[in-house]
DNA sequence: GGGGGATGTTCGGAAATCCTGACAGCCTTC
DNA sequence: GAAGGCTGTCAGGATTTCCGAACATCCCCC
């Protein structure tokens, strides 16, 4: 249960923290020890990884576990919290519990209930949610918007540039709606026989159809569907409420087709009621570098031999790119890479064999302050844009005071 | 907020439970003392009465009251369970609680704070009374006033800020009138084509009105209401009573309005015979709960999976919130928290993604600490990785001393 | 087995950062 | 033209961060 599981182990006693760390080390569960509550924070809120779990003595050296819990439970959405503590009462278990830990054991406890109850958490934790679009702000609110749409039959259209993995969206969607069990159907106007597959789709003179009692139906390619094709759908919408979920995609190039009337407005605007936007993924370069991990995960476990692991520059250099191609380019350096690979790691030169001077850096790296000046300058801007322009709103937004934004500005010369 | 209340108490000790009950009936709640686990099943699962909560002792004659939360809890919606012990300890405390009971108290505790601990159970609860403004006294004195305004057919005037449920209030009064049948007449001047509305409720020179024989008039955004309107209304009601009762429903806004002139101080007179404030969530924070478990409990049933509950600290920060939107807010930002919630519990980070009082929805950002953690991270990860994991070597490179290297490296969990 | 150099860790003080609070302008909006 | 909201600015104090110093280890190489 707790194999490969990441856990931050928060206690201060030696002793104890040792015996729990080492078993838990033992079970196979990747863990993070730190022993102060300033420690805790960052590594709850900053993690490497997501945190499955939270194991946290409640009596530490600058504060309380307790203390921890609410400062985290305002900001983030948490992992589980076990709390382990020799000195604590039924009072503070009851209000820590009402305040949403998970679990909360007394010292001394026999280690083996405690890895019992632990794995209770981990495996009810759903930390690991079902992620199909990123990790990022931006794809969880796809996702959720997804989710959404799910609940509720009407149009959806998916929107987003070449390689975004709108298919794989729709049929998220699909999968996540209620009539999943009737059959997805796909129209891909962007290959041959796409009006071949439609019309067995549409209702016929006779008004009959193959999807006549449900299912999706999944428009891909929208912008080059023939206009014959647009006017059956059209008339069909118009006839009689399709049983079918309808979910259309497309890209920038609707725009034009609506321009120039390749398009039917009409049509288009019944079919766009819930709107999925998928940014690309150069907005979104935390996503890119989860992709590449859930594809390095997969794909090395067939090299033989395995890579170690991924060099923090090829990180940096994913980071670093526009991705023209989005996660079709993705995928394909990936592998590329993987197969290209000579020492133990991935590296920048894999990955980009067409960007020689990504591999030369060697010299000088930028200093931590620079960097994190950088980080701070951008994401200020970033705040002030979404703001539009309001300090004291994107102070709040970023979660400083207004006076330290201020302050800030000042020094990155904003 | 005992009064009227039903509980179930279950205690075999005389002393305790006749201090308990007598204290409870002195609050008004309707008590249902037993003293057996076998008379308590009888009690709690086929009630004459709706039970409001439990309070329940642990060691009892003929069981536990463990046993009976079990056992009941397989039956379908327990009242909340209040665990009242002497003898138990941590363990079952935090089994209790994981199990979903809502409180443990532990003998000898002060009357006053198991009263209180006690009545921010019930308040969950639905009860008896048919409450629609809320639980708190300032609300029920709303209620009341209410009621008695619908005894009499005099024009009443609900007053209060925005999304305080005025709309509902004037609904509620019409329903709770003796000529409820004789239909509900909605004129928003906050919106378009209100006066047209209002010309076809008006008597004409003929003297023929819609609502000649009766029924309610509802005069929203009373203060928007246009100036060529007011006199006619002000003439209908100086030449004949009206047969409709008429509700009208302003905010703050008015007193501007009654100031520079923009509403006949006579009208206004006349229509403000019966005054009802309403006052705003941040001044009754009961009701601002209440109406939380409410929606709660209604929305949270589609919701799939269900949450357990609402964390405490969430219930101590919407205590806390001011409510610049009131019911408005709250029911979107319920609404919301229950999409976005992860784990079982609906957390104060769901409600308030956004810390402070920003009344709509505004795309959250990371925090500036949490982007700086992050390049800080990545930095020292590039770092190490070409110094080949030599920490001094990394800290020279990045410009910060060894031993900052090493606290930050701990802070991240590298 | 004994340096030498690197790391893991703690400590105390200096320096910075951040926050609260306050006040003055400078806009809108009544 | 008064009020209220927002920004620019500063001061003072509480925290946090950062650094240098200091040990104890640990490992490698001689």
């Amino acid at each position: 249960m707790l194999k490969g599981r990441h856990i931050v182990l928060v206690e201060d006693d030696e002793i104890m923290g040792g015996s729990i760390y080492q078993r838990l080390r033992l079970e196979g569960a990747v863990v993070h020890w730190v022993k102060q509550v300033a420690r805790a924070v960052g590594a709850i809120r900053t993690p490497g990884h997501p945190v499955d779990a939270v194991v946290c003595d409640i009596r530490l050296p600058d504060g309380s576990g307790e203390d921890l819990f609410f400062r985290l439970s305002d900001s983030v959405s948490l992992p589980p919290f076990l709390f382990v503590t020799g000195h604590g009462g039924v009072d503070q278990a009851v209000r820590l519990m009402r305040a949403g830990a998970a679990d909360y054991i007394q010292k001394p406890f026999e280690m083996s209930a405690f890895l019992q109850r632990l794995s209770l958490l981990v495996g009810a934790g759903s930390s690991e949610i079902d992620h199909f679009v990123g990790i990022s702000a931006a794809a969880t609110a796809v996702e959720d918007l997804v989710r959404r749409a799910a609940q509720v039959n009407q149009p959806a259209m998916i929107r987003g540039e070449h390689g975004t993995g709108k298919g794989r969206i729709a049929r998220a969607l699909h999968g996540l709606s209620a009539d999943r069990a009737q059959g997805f159907h796909e129209v891909d106007f962007a290959k041959q026989g796409a009006s071949l597959i439609f019309d067995r789709l549409m209702p016929d003179a006779e008004g009959t159809a193959l999807v006549g009692s449900g299912g999706t139906i999944f428009l891909n390619a929208l912008a080059r569907m023939p206009r014959e094709a647009q006017d059956r759908l059209a008339e069909a919408l118009e006839r009689d409420p399709l049983r079918a979920r309808l979910i259309s995609a497309c890209g920038r190039e609707m725009d034009q087709a609506l321009a120039d009337g390749a398009f039917r407005a009409d049509l288009f605007y019944k079919l766009d009621v819930i709107d999925i936007p998928v940014p690309p993924f150069r907005d979104r370069p935390d996503d890119a570098i989860w992709l590449m991990m859930r594809l390095f995960e997969a794909k090395n476990a067939d090299r033989d031999p395995p890579l170690a692991g991924i060099s923090a520059r090829t990180e940096e250099a994913m980071r670093a790119h526009v991705w023209p191609g989005n996660g079709r380019e993705l995928r394909s350096r990936v592998i590329r890479g993987l197969e290209m690979a000579r020492g133990t790691l991935l590296m920048p030169a894999d990955v980009f064999p067409d960007r020689p001077e990504v591999a030369e850096t060697r010299a000088e790296l930028p200093s931590l302050a620079t960097v994190r000046d950088a980080a701070e300058r951008r994401q200020i801007l970033l705040a002030l844009e979404t703001t539009g322009g309001q300090v004291g709103e994107a102070a709040r937004l970023l979660q400083v005071s207004r006076t330290t934004l201020w302050e800030k500005m000042q020094k990155l010369g904003i």
